[in-house]
DNA sequence: ATAAACAAGTTTATTTTATAAACCAAATTA
DNA sequence: TAATTTGGTTTATAAAATAAACTTGTTTAT
């Protein structure tokens, strides 16, 4: 039987993000938005969704005058991300 | 910056259901639905859509005197799931 | 100095999806 | 012959994704 898909992780966006922080240390909300082309709206609700599962932390500063979101991937988020690696594969690996 | 996922396949029965399906000749709704264990509803409904987008073949006939949906992937599906991959991949490898 | 435009988000509303519950017709079993 | 099971479909509900509208503050042009 098929491994379930965490339904988190399952979404193109908030997959993007998680492949995104993944690779790096760390990365706003204007770069994320650049990196996935999406709207603002829906870049602020799936983070938000992310942050409340603590797979993301966020970190709101100003930088001069200007806000700042920062995220960064936390230790849960990578061991859920490479779990759903392991669950997606088993669907595509024929 | 990232491939889109195609919609009709980023679902985690529809893709099960095609990634079952690659691997065989064709599987009835009963073997499906062991093999998914999704309710018979859900299961009918995507089945459905992945007809009506052509990326897979549904042949309704009896045996004996019970009901019996065959289906079997079209080489839309098999290229659509191809496509699938290479993006997914692009997620899913960091 | 003030109006217009822009930046960085958030909130709310709408649309789309997924899923479950209810239903149906025919067959089988008790 | 009544109840249950099989093999589904249809309809209703819950959840998700997305877009549109809004907010707060900043920069630019007049």
């Amino acid at each position: 039987m098929l491994k379930p898909l965490d339904p988190l992780l399952h979404s193109e966006l908030r997959l993007a993000i998680i492949s995104i922080l993944i690779g790096v240390e760390d990365a706003d909300f204007v770069f994320l938005r650049k990196q996935t082309a999406a709207t603002a709206g829906n870049l602020s609700v799936q983070i938000d969704k992310l942050s409340t599962a603590g797979y993301i932390e966020v970190e709101k500063s100003f930088v001069g005058r200007k806000p700042r979101t920062l995220c960064r991937i936390t230790d849960k988020g990578r061991e859920a991300f490479k779990e759903y690696v392991e669950a997606i594969s088993e669907y595509i690996n024929i």
